[in-house]
This record gives structure tokens, sequence and C-alpha cells, in this order.
DNA sequence: ATAATAGTGTCTCTTAGACAATATTTC
DNA sequence: GAAATATTGTCTAAGAGACACTATTAT
């Protein structure tokens, strides 16, 4: 083939969101009802086309705007999706961004999909989803889980402060395993700048007043908090 | 905005390639003189724009095959790059590929590339490349270390029977350190089926006649070889 | 014999995971 | 006090890395 300035075939780019959260102890998607064709009414990713001078992560943060109103999360490429009959309009290639959040107020409806709303992973899992976005989610989930075990990311679910019961539920629900508390605890103050103390408490987890903490500085987890397998 | 089968800027899609292979114990990866405009005469990564009716990694296939000769090597999807300036001509997204192979002869002068040829890895860092492909080139250089940790892909880089030093020697090339032979060795061996003896030996590495193994099946490294931080 | 590489064994230190024990709340 | 959760400590087993030692070839 020849590269050239012309005669290439025309796509269209789309982003499309994966944005998950730990509601209830339970991972969670947030997921819209399509407002129109094609897959009219179907469960469906939250996304839409790139607008002609953004970059893709601009797209994306501009997307999970609309969708939940919060910006300040989270976001990684996550995969790019482009078979060619994954769209029966057109040729659609689109790039999947992976956005994990705290526990957000129900989303404001978005102006362009009908009922924006969380869904429990492993219900959403049994429903149909418009396009490859069962593909799509099932890669995003599989990212999230493989992330907690050598990245802080865990901090990314949880609210400015945190208790380490809770955070631990982050990795119990997104694993959907249980974890030692007390492994878990001493693992976690082990690695450096994990978590910050702050010098307040809480009892909002029942029991003995637990200490607060906030997300540190560190990035990786080494060694790593591994997934039983 | 608003979601119809109208309306949608164009796009052009491409796929960029980042093969490496490991020759004369450097990694080295495959690059091409452009020859034409943009960046004419420039050194870039081999890719070209993605077919109507084709799929990504068909793609990626398609154009690992122009610029090698060579078929079957493992191909995975690295990342996408869509940043609105990144090809002066129009609006292109590339969605680029990683591909791991063993020492294969000089390419084939590519139909659409004046000089396809590997390049060690440190010298074409020091080099100016086309595009933004210096950013793929690191992404997919850190992706290729990364994976030898906690997979056996380095077996992708090996013939199909090699020695324990021979793959050894892959780990060295990549990460640019030394590893404990004998560690390494036993290390290996440990690993269920991450390679199977052969009942032949060979000299070719000097001393003691080594015992020449094949990759097995197993996929995943656990424990993994860390790279040593 | 010497040099070179292959392959095995041993020791020490770190970490994971099981689980005992103690601390501080609420009811 | 009883129940619940937080936090610390202890023990054991597995793996990492350092390195001694033996094995088998070429020269």
């Amino acid at each position: 083939m020849t590269i050239s300035a012309v005669g290439h075939p025309p796509f269209a780019v789309a982003v499309d969101l994966v944005i998950l959260t730990v509601r209830r102890d339970s991972l969670c998607i947030l997921a819209v009802e399509r407002g129109e064709e094609p897959f009219l009414g179907m469960t469906a990713l939250p996304g839409g086309f790139v607008h002609p001078d953004e970059s893709l992560p601009q797209a994306a943060a501009r997307e999970l705007e609309e969708e939940t109103g919060v910006a300040k999360v989270h976001l990684e490429q996550l995969a790019s999706y482009g078979d060619p009959d994954r769209d029966p309009r057109m040729r659609v290639v689109s790039i999947a961004y992976l956005a994990l959040a705290p526990d957000l107020p129900a989303p404001v409806a978005g102006t362009d999909a009908s009922a924006a709303d969380w869904y429990p992973i492993d219900a959403l899992r049994r429903k149909d989803l418009a396009f490859d976005h069962e593909h799509i989610l099932s890669d995003g989930v599989e990212r999230a889980r493989s992330k907690l075990e050598y990245t802080t990311l865990a901090t990314a679910f949880c609210p400015r402060e945190f208790t380490i019961a809770e955070l631990r539920g982050i990795y119990e629900a997104v694993w959907e395993i249980e974890l030692d508390p007390r492994n878990f605890h001493r693992k976690v103050l082990a690695t450096d700048d994990f978590v910050r103390p702050t010098s307040k408490t809480t009892t909002r987890t029942g029991g003995r007043p637990a200490r607060l903490y906030r997300a540190g500085r560190a990035t990786e987890l080494y060694p790593p908090i591994r997934r039983p397998s």
C-alpha cells in the first residue's frame, strides 16, 4: 500500500468510558440507556465521538464530565476497538478509557443519554449491551483488578479521607474475595507513602475508632498486594 | 453532543508497529526511512493506514508481514495516539501494536519504505523520529520490559529451540542488566511449563553442552521474575 | 591441565499468610 | 459485660538472591 495524504477510507473515532466505582461493597459501573438507533433502548457504556480539535484524553474527560459531572478522577487509556462491523452505521474506531471514581451521588442525567446510572458489574454482565461493550467492560474490569495488585489505584475509589478497613473494602469488592484485615492493615502501612495518617478517627465502621488516612504520593506498590488465585 | 450517524469529523486511522528483537545481545527495533512527505527521509516506525474492511489486528499483521515477511510472531495492541496535530496532513488516530520476534534475517525492503532495518534501541533513541514515534517507541519498550516480568513472552524472542542461557540473554538485553545464571536457571525450571526440555544439547555457547528447550504452554509467570530496581 | 559454561545445592533474609492477643468503641 | 472492629505481634513456610561446588565440553 502507499502512504499518501489522500485516499484513505474515512473513519469515525469515538471514546467509550468504563467508569467504575464501589458502592455498597460492590464494584459498579456507569451505564446509560441508548436514546437512539442503533441499539435504541439498550444499555451501553457512556461515550461519544471525538471532536475535531480535541485530543483523545480531552474527549474522554469531556464525556466523563458530561455523564457524571465530576472531573477529577483517574483516567487512563484502556484499549481500542475497531472491528469493521462493530457499528452498523459506519466504520467506527473507539478508544476506551478507564476511570476509577469514589462513590459518587447518582449521576446527573446526561444530555444525550436518557438514564445514566450505576449497575453492579455482575448484574450488568447478565444483560446484553450495545455494540461490543461487553467486551470493553470485561477488559476494563480486568484492568482495574490487575492494577490494584501493583499500584496504589485503590485510593482512587476512596473519598479524600478513609480508613484502612474502607480501603480493604475496595479490594474486596473489586476482587470479590475476602482479605485478612490484620495482614492487610500491616501490608498497607508497610508500603512507603501509600497512605498518610491524619490525626482524626472515625467510628462509622463500628467498633473501635479507626484512624483516617489520605492517599499518599506513592503510585507503585512494591511489593505488590497479590490477588489470591 | 449528539450521537448521530452523520456529521462526525472524518479521521484517518492507521496502525504503527513496534517490532522488537534481540540481536547481538541488544534490544533492537525495526524502523524504516520515510520515502515521502511529511518527515521525508526521517526514521519512522513501520505502519500504514487501516483498510476499509480489515480489523485492527489484521491491519497490524498485514503491515508486519509487508515489512518483515514474517507472519507468526506475537502481536498485541499497545496503545492509541491521536493528538490533533500529530500528523500535519490531517487528523490521524494511530493504533500501535507491539510485536516480539526472534532474531530475523535482515528484513526485505518494504514496498513502501525505502530502507527497513534493525536499530539498537539506544541508538535510535538518540535520533529524531517522525511523528510522535519516539513516544510510541518508549511505550513499546516499557511494555516489553514489563511483560518479561510476569509472562513467558521472552520465549517469543527466541528461536524454536534455545538454551536457558540464551533465554537469560533475552532478559539481559531487554532489561540491560546482568542476571545470576544460577538463580535464573533454577527459577526458569521451577516455573511449571515455562520451557520444555528436548533430548538435544548444544555447545554453541561454549563450555559444557547445554540442554535445548522449547517454549512451554505457560503464559503467566508466577512467581514473576523481578526486574531489579 | 585450564578455561569456559552448565547445572545443583546451601544459606540467609524478606515477605506472605495464619492466627493469637490486646485496645477502644457502642449497645 | 458482650459484641464489634482496630491494631499490634508472633510464628511458619516459601521465595529471592548470594555464592560454593560439581559436571562436561574445547583447546
